[in-house]
DNA sequence: ATTGGCACTTGTTTTATCTAAGTGCTAATT
DNA sequence: AATTAGCACTTAGATAAAACAAGTGCCAAT
C-alpha cells in the first residue's frame, strides 16, 4: 500500500460516508491530478486487495469491512474534534450543577441528535459498591420491605411476603447481624459471606432461619443481578440514515433497537479490561451485519458503564470517535477536579 | 337506520378490519341475499350519513371515524370473548406466584403478541398510599441517601449532597420529627403538611432550618412526580399491520412510538373517574390520527394505573374491548381471594 | 505509468398499455 | 316503491418497452 493508494482509499472512505453513494473515478480523479482511468486501475487493485466491492459489474465503488477496518485503524484521523461538535459537549460539562451520570446521558442524547445515529448508555452498579447498611421496613404482619444501601448510594429495595410462621422481628434481627457483620463488603461478594459467615450465626438464634436467610439472600442478589441501567437515545433518528430507506432493512433495525436486552448484551458483551474506544464493523458487533458500533468504557464514583454509538457501517468514525474521546477527556478532569 | 343498514354498516367495518381492503359491494351481496346494485344504493346511503368514505371514485368503502364510532356503540358485540384467548390470559391468572401488577404486564405483553398492536401499562403509586417512614442514611460527611417508604410498600430513594454548614445529625433529627408527625399522611398531602405543620416545628429546634426542610420537601416532591412506571410491549409489532407498509408513516409512527413521556402522556389523559373501557378513535386519541387507542383504568393495591393498545383505527375493537374486560373481572376476582 | 476513447452493463426513470375491481346511473322487473 | 341487470366510466396497480445516467474494463497511444 503505498501514499497514493491509501489516500485514495481514504478518499473512497470518506466520500461514501458523506454521500452514501458508491463512489467512481471520475468524482475522484480531479482532487488526484490525474484522469479518471488511473483511478480506475488503482481502484482495482484495491478491489483485488478486498479494501473496496461493487454492488454490481458498473457501479462506484463501496468499502468493504475490510476497508473500514483499515481505514479506522491506518487512515482517518481520530483527534480531530469539530469545533461546533466540541462546544455542544463542552456546554454539558460546562454546568457543574450536573451529576457526571447524567451529564453521561446528555451527551449521548446531543451525539444522537447531531448524528442521526442511535446512542446507549449501559450503567452498572460498580463491583467496588460495599455493603453501607440494610434496612428492613414492616408494611403489616406479613409484608415487608428490604432496602439495601452501598456506600457509594445506591439503593434497591424488595418486597416480601413472608409466611405466617416467621416472626417479623427474627427478620429484623437478622438484619442487624447482617448489618454488624457484613458493612463494608463489596456488594458482590455479600452473597458469598452470607452463606459463610452469617448463616452459622443466625442458625443458632433464629428459628426457621433457612427461610430467613432465603430472604436476605434473594434481596442481595436481586441487587447484583438487576444493578443497570440503560439510556437508548435516538432510536429512530437511525431511520434517518438512506441505509434505512428500505421498509425491510427498517423493521428488522426497529426490531432490534426494540429489543433492549439484546442491545444491553451487546453493549456490555467482551467488556475486559480494555480502556481504548473499541469499534465493531458489521458483524463484528454481534448485533446486526449492517450496522457499526463505538464503544467505551467508563468509570465514575459506584458506577462504571459503557457508552455506545451505533449506526451504519458507513458512519462519520472520525467524528464519534473523537467526540467519545472528548468525553472520556472531560470526565477525567472532572473527576480530578471533584477529587474522587 | 333501519336493520338491514345497521348489519350492512356492521358488515362492511368488520370486513375492512379483517382484510385491510376497502370493501366492495360484489363481495357482500351473497351475504345478504341480494344483488351487488341494492348494496350499492345503500352503501351510497351510509355515505351520505358520513358513516363509510372511499378512497377514489371507483373503490370499495372504507368505515370513516363516524362509522367507526357507530360500530363500537352500536354495533359491536363486545362481551365475545374467543376461547382461545381467554384460555391465554387465564393461564397467567393462574399462577398465583405471580404479583397482579406482574400479571396485567404479562397480560398486555400476550395481547401484543396475539394480535400485533403495541400495549401500554402504566402503573401510577396510587393517591391512597400513606406516609409509612422516612430514612435518612449517611454516605459521607456531605452526602446523603433519603429513603420514602409507603404503607404499601413502595419505596423511593434520592441522593443528597449537603452543604459543610449542615450538621448530618440536624437532617436525621428532621427526619425524626417527620415520622413522629406525618405517618399515615396520604402521600400527596405529605409536602403540604410539611410546610405547615412540620416547618414551625423545626424552625426552632434545627440550625439552618430552611436548608434542611428543602431536603425534605424535594426528597417528597420527587417521590410524587417520579411515581409512575411504563411498559411499552410490542412497539414494533405494530409495524406488521398493513397500514405500515408506507415507509413515511412507519418513520412517523416510530418516531411516536419511541417518545415514552408522549405515550405515557396520551395514557392517562383526561382520566377521571370513569372506569369503563374509553375508545379514542383517530385524532381523539390525541397521539396520532392514524391509530386508535382502547384505554381502561386498573387500580391494585398500592397502585393505581391504566392498560392501553395502541392499533390502527382498523383493529379488532370486539376482540380487544372484551380481553381488556376479561382482564378487569379476573382482577375483581383474585382482589377478592386477597381480601382487598 | 498514464491517458483518451469506446463498447458494454446495469440501475433508474419515464411513458405507454393493459387489467381488475368497483362505482353510478338508467331502464326494466317484481 | 324496492330491486335488479346491464353498461359506461374511473382509478390503482401491474407489466413492458424505451430512454437515460453513471460507471466499468480494456485497448491502443502517449
Amino acid at each position: 500500500m503505498d501514499e497514493r493508494r491509501n489516500n485514495l482509499l481514504k478518499e473512497i472512505v470518506e466520500t461514501y460516508i458523506k454521500t452514501a453513494k458508491p463512489v467512481g473515478s471520475k468524482a475522484l480523479c480531479c482532487q488526484f491530478d490525474c484522469s479518471s482511468a488511473t483511478i480506475r486501475n488503482e481502484m482495482a487493485n484495491l478491489e483485488e486487495l478486498g479494501y473496496i466491492e461493487k454492488n454490481h459489474i458498473s457501479s462506484g465503488r463501496v468499502p468493504s469491512e475490510k476497508g473500514y477496518r483499515y481505514y479506522v485503524e491506518n487512515l482517518m484521523e481520530a483527534e480531530k474534534i469539530t469545533g461546533s461538535d466540541m462546544l455542544k459537549l463542552q456546554k454539558i460539562f460546562a454546568n457543574h450543577e450536573l451529576k457526571l451520570s447524567d451529564a453521561i446521558t446528555k451527551c449521548m442524547e446531543i451525539i444522537s441528535d447531531i448524528t442521526n445515529y442511535t446512542s446507549v448508555v449501559l450503567g452498572k452498579n460498580s463491583s467496588d459498591n460495599a455493603l453501607l447498611q440494610v434496612n428492613i421496613i414492616a408494611i403489616s404482619e406479613k409484608e415487608l420491605v428490604a432496602i439495601v444501601c452501598t456506600d457509594k448510594g445506591i439503593v434497591e429495595n424488595k418486597a416480601f411476603t413472608i409466611p405466617s410462621t416467621i416472626n417479623i422481628n427474627e427478620i429484623i434481627k437478622t438484619s442487624e447481624i447482617i448489618n454488624k457483620m457484613l458493612v463494608g463488603t463489596p456488594i458482590n461478594e455479600v452473597s458469598r459471606r452470607l452463606e459463610l459467615d452469617v448463616k452459622p450465626i443466625i442458625k443458632k438464634q433464629i428459628h426457621q432461619y433457612e427461610t430467613v436467610y432465603n430472604i436476605f439472600y434473594s434481596a442481595f442478589n436481586d441487587f447484583v443481578n438487576n444493578n443497570s441501567n440503560i439510556h437508548i437515545s435516538g432510536r429512530t433518528k437511525l431511520f434517518e440514515q438512506p441505509e434505512y430507506n428500505d421498509i425491510t432493512e427498517l423493521k428488522r433495525l426497529a426490531n432490534k433497537l426494540d429489543d433492549v436486552k439484546f442491545i444491553e448484551k451487546v453493549s456490555s458483551k467482551d467488556i475486559g479490561d480494555e480502556n481504548e474506544i473499541k469499534i465493531y464493523i458489521g458483524d463484528e458487533s454481534k448485533f446486526d451485519p449492517n450496522v457499526t458500533i463505538i464503544r467505551k468504557k467508563y468509570h465514575i464514583n459506584g458506577e462504571e458503564g459503557t457508552i455506545a454509538v451505533i449506526g451504519p457501517k458507513r458512519m462519520d468514525y472520525q467524528r464519534i470517535v473523537s467526540m467519545l474521546d472528548y468525553i472520556d477527556k472531560k470526565l477525567d478532569s472532572r473527576k480530578e477536579e471533584n477529587g474522587n
